[in-house]
This record gives structure tokens, C-alpha cells and sequence, in this order.
RNA sequence: CGCGGGGUAUAGCAACGGUAGCUCGUCAGGCUCAUAACCUGAAGAUUGACGGUUCGAUUCCGUCCCCCGCAACCA
């Protein structure tokens, strides 16, 4: 048994009816991050991603593609988990418990009725409950599409597709959650906790859309017309609404609620990962707001257990000039056509230090490669060539024990990654001032200094060592080259970085 | 009066009640260990507009203009 800290993070599931795009390798790629750096930390880390797998969007599309579903799902859900390692997501790395799931799994699906069982119980002999009711639900209903459409779908009050189709309403009932109650609950919990939506810019918004009151929304489907779904317990004519199936996999993936019948155990993972950890770290899309910083913490409030730990919220990738990606401009970035190109460790350099933490930024090619020639190529992957080689054949292979800088895990903690990066850039350039200001080459040549410069050229080695330790969180394939390099006392055989 | 973010050098960003910084690009010089790389320096900004508070505002407050998201199931 491990006696180190335990730390649980995960991204959003991602909904399979789309490809995977750069968005999601941004959050995935962010998160492997922080990962990794708790890792370095010394932390036990559990890193959670998956794939939301349920619902009419999927049910339809498998329709028309004339697949079973859970054939179409299986389909689309191993494309997401076969981008992880071209990502260079830690899949594979020791102290780093990786865990794909999908909503789809049995143990989920167990986890997520148990879920909806337990906050019905609750409700019911609650003095705000019932949390879970059923009332009459009306739906928008395109007949062209075949599809339920939200209100954000629609343009002008109409399909945008079948515009001059009238929608049809149609009322169904469904079970809804009494989000309304907890109200007051989560304005306590922005309240006591500022840190619990970064950046604070965010947590501001969610406290102002709580402070509006908040609507009951619906949590299921009539499994007549929409059978792709978790059933909801004791009520076969219905399946879970996206929200008690696919939020439930933050808890369901760490073993909930097997494990709380253990909790009285010491080795219950829920124990583990939700109690100790206090709770999951979040990614999310600005978008997720809501779901996240509001609806879930609701539904874990409804089920007595504690609120997630933090709820980190990226912004989105542009084009340039902070316009939308979309087909039609032309615009979008591929993130396999960019780590075919260049490498995983390119992209996430970009993702990491190019585009803000928290803000909307753009995503170009040019301004990709622009950075990748500056700071790849010219930085990190230079500054590697000239040391080495200086090292190769002056010096013999020094032992270093390099260690994690307190500027670097700062910034991790407060999930600023971009900052972590400038803090490591800062000391590549650092490095190399230093091999223009002491001029060890110029050194070497004369039978005096050459002592000085070989004393030096070890210095410049611990350096590097530095660098190397601190990029495994965030290029892990270069680290790992840059720390055979000085473990050979070798030369890169081909450059880190070739410039483009 | 729905909510939020933003407007700073050519471009992309940062900062901050007190000399407005960084990266890319441009120009000049240096170096030769290195991937035409690296180092030094220079040019380049009435910080969107107008008012207010202040000894002092890019920063705080107000009004306005412009861009961009979101507006209950898109990262």
C-alpha cells in the first residue's frame, strides 16, 4: 500500500456523436498535464476519461448508419481512446492509475441507477424533497430531422436545417430534479470556497446564474421513443436523461457505490480518490459550466456525498482572429494532422504555453509552426544539440538528482500551465545566456581555462537535467530523450526539434 | 435593462494606483559549442472614446463605441 497523496482528476466525457477535434485534445492534453505534475509531486494520481455513449443523437445516428447502437458506440468510442497515446496521454505510467470508461460499461450503468435510487430515497423524506418527481415535459420535436432539438439548436424558433417545417411540441412525462432546492446550498459552497471554479472569473458567472434561480430540469426519456438509455430504476417505460447516466462517471469510475459499503474499510478506492483526495479536480469546456459547477454539485449534494474539489474550465479554440472553427471556413485543426506533421510533444508545447489557460485563444498553422521553430527547435531541442555536444566529448557522463522548482508546482496548483511552461523557458534561456556570457567553447582551446569550462559544461548539464525533470510533465517523449542523452553522455543522433 | 469575456507596438499576449513588459516579425552588431541556430542592442504604444476620483489612472468609478462567446444537455 502506497503511502503517498492521493490526487483524482479527469476531463469531461466527451459525447461520441461528434469526432474527436482539437478541443477535446486540448482538455485531454491539459489534464494529462496536471497529471503528470502531481505525479512529479510525489502524488498517486488517478486520471479519468471516457466517453458519454447514451442518448437520442446517438440512438439516431446508429439508425441511419443501420448499426445496432452499441455496435456504433463501440465503434465511436475506441476512435477517442485510440487518439490518448498519439496525444501522449500517461495511459501507461507508473503512479498514474488511468482509466477510460464509458458510460456504456455495466458498472457504470449499475453506478448510475444506484445514483438515481439513493438521491430518490433522500428526496423523499427530505423536508425541500422530493428530488425526484415526475411532471409533464414538453418537447420540441423537428419531424425532418427526426430529432428533439433545445432551444440553442434553434434559429429563430425554428429548425435551422428544416426551417420551413413547423416544430412539433410534444408532451411527455418525465422525472425531473429538484436543482431548485439547492439553491441556497450552492451559493454556500461558491461561497466557502473560491477556488472551487477556476478561474474566478467562471465561479463568478456560475454564482450569478444560481442567483437567478434555478429551473428543475428534466432526467429522462420515454424508453418508447428513445429505448437508448440507463433504465431508470422501477420504471422500465423510462431511461436517464443524459445528466443522472453521464455525470455519475466521475464517482462510478472510482467505484461508487461498491466501495462506500467498504469506506468502513481502509482500502475502499472511493475512499481513496473522493474522501481523501477531497474530492475530483474537473476539466471542462465553458460551456460545461453548468453541468459541472452547478447541476452535479446539486445531484451530489441530493446524494449526501461531497462536492467535486475544483472545477477547471478551459476556454475554446479559435481560428484566427478569435473567429469559430467551422467546416465551411475552412478553419479547423485537425490535432492528428498536427502530431502527424509535427510530433505529440509539439502540439501539447502549444497547447500549453501558446493558448491561455482559461481564455478563448487561436489555433493557426502559422502560428503553430512559428512557435515551434522559436521554442522547439531553436530552444529546448537547440540548447539540448550544443550542451551535448560540448558534454560528448569534453566530459564524462554526470549523475544528477534534480528537483522540482516551487515556481513550477505554484503554478501547477493553480492550474496555470502556461505559467509552469514559462517558468521552464525561462531557464532554457537562462542556459543559454549563460553559454554566451562564459564561452566554454573558446574555453576548452586553452590548456588554462579548460578546467573552468569542464566544471562548467557539468553545470550545464545540471541545467538541462532541470529542464528535462520538469518537461515530464509536459513533453514527456522529449524529456525522456533529453535524459538518455545525459545519461550516455551522447549528443541527440538526430535533432529533438528539426526545424520547419 | 438576460449573463459573461475582451479592446495595450505589425501581429499574438502580459502587467499594474507610481519608468507600460514579453514572444514573433523588422533593423544593427556579436559569437562559432549548437538545428542558418545562440547572445547583445535598437526602432516601434496619446493602453477603444469621453468624463470622474487621485499628487499621480493603462489600472478604480461612470457613460458610450466596437468585437466575441453564452442564453439549460458542443471541450
Amino acid at each position: 500500500m502506497s503511502s503517498k497523496k492521493p490526487f483524482y482528476i479527469t476531463t469531461t466525457l466527451p459525447y461520441v456523436n461528434a469526432e474527436p477535434h482539437i478541443g477535446h485534445a486540448l482538455e485531454y492534453i491539459r489534464a494529462d498535464i496536471i497529471a503528470r505534475s502531481k505525479k512529479l509531486a510525489g502524488y498517486d494520481v488517478f486520471f479519468n476519461t471516457g466517453t458519454d455513449e447514451h442518448g437520442i443523437k446517438v440512438y439516431q445516428k446508429a439508425k441511419q448508419l443501420n448499426l445496432d447502437p452499441q455496435k456504433y458506440v463501440d465503434q465511436a468510442s475506441a476512435k477517442f481512446r485510440e487518439i490518448l497515446p498519439l496525444l501522449g496521454i500517461a495511459t501507461n505510467v507508473v503512479d498514474i492509475q488511468f482509466n477510460f470508461i464509458r458510460t456504456t460499461d455495466s458498472n457504470h450503468i449499475k453506478s448510475a441507477q444506484a445514483f438515481w435510487a439513493l438521491v430518490k430515497k433522500n428526496g423523499d423524506k427530505a423536508k425541500d424533497g422530493p428530488y425526484i418527481y415526475k411532471k409533464n415535459y414538453s418537447i420540441k420535436y423537428c419531424v425532418g430531422c427526426e430529432l428533439e432539438k433545445t432551444e440553442s439548436e434553434l434559429v429563430n424558433g425554428r429548425c435551422s436545417v428544416h426551417a420551413l417545417q413547423d416544430l412539433e411540441i410534444i408532451a411527455e412525462e418525465n422525472y425531473f430534479f429538484k436543482f431548485s432546492a439547492f439553491q441556497k446550498r450552492l451559493l454556500e459552497l461558491y461561497a466557502d470556497r473560491p477556488d472551487f471554479v477556476i478561474p474566478g472569473s467562471r465561479l463568478n458567472e456560475i454564482k450569478a446564474f444560481v442567483e437567478r434561480g434555478l429551473e428543475d430540469f428534466s432526467i429522462s426519456r420515454l424508453a418508447s421513443k428513445m429505448p437508448w438509455g440507463v433504465a431508470v430504476p422501477d420504471d422500465s417505460d423510462h431511461v436517464m436523461y443524459v445528466w443522472f447516466d453521464a455525470l455519475v462517471d466521475y464517482i462510478s469510475a472510482i467505484g461508487w457505490p461498491d466501495d462506500v459499503v467498504a469506506e468502513k474499510k481502509v482500502s475502499g478506492a472511493f475512499k481513496k480518490w473522493w474522501v481523501e483526495t477531497g474530492g475530483v479536480v474537473q476539466y471542462c469546456g465553458k460551456d460545461n459550466l453548468r453541468q459541472q459547477s452547478a447541476m452535479w454539485q446539486a445531484m451530489l449534494m441530493a446524494a449526501e456525498l461531497t462536492p467535486s474539489k475544483t472545477i477547471v474550465v478551459d476556454g475554446f479554440v479559435t481560428g484566427d482572429g478569435g473567429i469559430k472553427m467551422s467546416k465551411s471556413l475552412g478553419n479547423v485543426i485537425n490535432p492528428l494532422d498536427v502530431v502527424k506533421e509535427y510530433n505529440a510533444d509539439a502540439l501539447r508545447y502549444y497547447v500549453a504555453r501558446e493558448i491561455s489557460p482559461f481564455e478563448d485563444s487561436p489555433f493557426t498553422l502559422e502560428k503553430f509552426k512559428e512557435a515551434y521553430n522559436a521554442n522547439l527547435a531553436n530552444g529546448i531541442g537547440n540548447l539540448t544539440s550544443r550542451i551535448m555536444k560540448m558534454a560528448e566529448a569534453n566530459i564524462k557522463p554526470v549523475k544528477t538528482k534534480p528537483t522540482l522548482a516551487k515556481e513550477f508546482t505554484d503554478a501547477i496548483n493553480c492550474y496555470d500551465i502556461k505559467s509552469a511552461c514559462d517558468f521552464v523557458w525561462s531557464k532554457i534561456s537562462a542556459l543559454d545566456v549563460l553559454i554566451q556570457k562564459e564561452e566554454p567553447f573558446k574555453k576548452l582551446k586553452v590548456e588554462e581555462t579548460k578546467a573552468g569550462a569542464i566544471i562548467l559544461i557539468e553545470e550545464l548539464i545540471k541545467g538541462l537535467a532541470e529542464i528535462a525533470l520538469h518537461l515530464e510533465a509536459i513533453l514527456p517523449e522529449t524529456s525522456f530523450k533529453i535524459q538518455e542523452c545525459i545519461k550516455l553522455n551522447k549528443s541527440p543522433t538526430v535533432p529533438l526539434f528539426m526545424r520547419k
